[in-house]
DNA sequence: TTGCTCCTCACGTCACGTGAGGTGGC
DNA sequence: TTGCTCCTCACGTCACGTGAGGTGGC
């Protein structure tokens, strides 16, 4: 039996987790601590670790608690080798394919975030701050952000504080006043 | 001012969220409908709908309800050009390295799946069924998920059911008695 | 013996889900 | 007029967070 010389608090640091979630695991039926010592303090093996941290990617990759634990009894559910193959192949290719979707998302997403932060950067570089940075938002490849947070609430004050209902971009570009330094 | 002909019900299929997340949404000052006819009925633009994908994809990224808020409310709580500018910087430019992280995370949790699920496949097509899939873990480059499996609770139960304590892999490989048939 | 970590309740929170029962609008 | 969609409460749920107050262990 491997040693069991790991505190909760170690897993949490380990994983960037918390105690309090571990022990919600431990409510959940996930993560049972290999020893548990006459005062109430848990120990955890190297192999419990590996499992607090599959857990922890799981909960990443969208799973539920339930779900996951559907993964982690897997082996006890099922009555043969067949069996269990068969259906971890069926489990895993559904959250393979799930997982897919996630990350084309998160990279659409990223990219957006990304071209945004260039817009902005290229526009204040190029044509330093006498032009409103929401001017980004007019141009045809404009991120969705820069046009999302352009709309709304009117454009931004150039200068002035706009009323509780914010009109529509009051001011056309060029046309704003007062002095601008790029502190 | 834009046609505002989309019901909440349209803003839901169209997002994949529901109208109660909508609603929720309205509640926490994320998304106002344009127009809220006497009878309660809310009608949306193309712009809210923008600004409800905007709001699900950056909840898809990992933001919460309050840090998305501070994004939609950069503008108005900008006093200038040149300070919205750099804040967007700024929380853009957090938010990215915070993606980075999680697509990278994302990345290695996925092809872990997919390295099991060819290892399981690949055991299942080689060897046929005689040979117990947790065998697979005993492999050096065994897949996390599979190690993690094949451990804890004892080896599948090559016909044999376990005790309530799961004992570690009593049977070494080969050793294990009992028909076997590839139903 | 002194800290630091761990413990157990127990209530709070975040982001919605889920009915029940009623009304609006093409 | 008939459905279908939308409405408003209001309580439930999931996955933990956050103290309060007390004890364990190197």
């Amino acid at each position: 039996m491997p040693q069991a010389d790991l505190s909760s608090g170690d897993l949490a640091r380990a994983t960037g987790s918390t105690v309090r979630t571990i022990r919600f695991y431990e409510e959940e039926g996930l993560l049972k601590p290999a020893v548990v010592s006459d005062g109430g303090h848990r120990r955890y093996t190297e192999d419990d670790l590996e499992r607090l941290r599959l857990i922890s990617d799981l909960r990443e990759l969208g799973l539920s608690l339930c779900e996951i634990r559907s993964i982690l009894d897997l082996r006890s559910g099922c009555h043969n080798a067949a069996e269990f193959a068969m259906r971890f192949q069926q489990v895993l290719a559904g959250h393979l394919e799930q997982a897919q979707r996630r990350l084309e998302r998160l990279k659409r997403v990223k990219k957006e975030l990304y071209d945004a932060l260039a817009a902005i950067q290229e526009r204040l570089s190029s044509a330093g701050v006498e032009q409103c940075p929401c001017a980004v938002a007019e141009a045809a490849g404009a991120p969705r952000i820069v046009k999302v947070l352009a709309r709304q609430q009117g454009c931004c004050e150039h200068g002035v504080h706009h009323g509780a209902n914010g009109e529509p971009h009051a001011a056309a570009p060029g046309t704003d006043t007062g002095p601008r330094r790029p502190s």
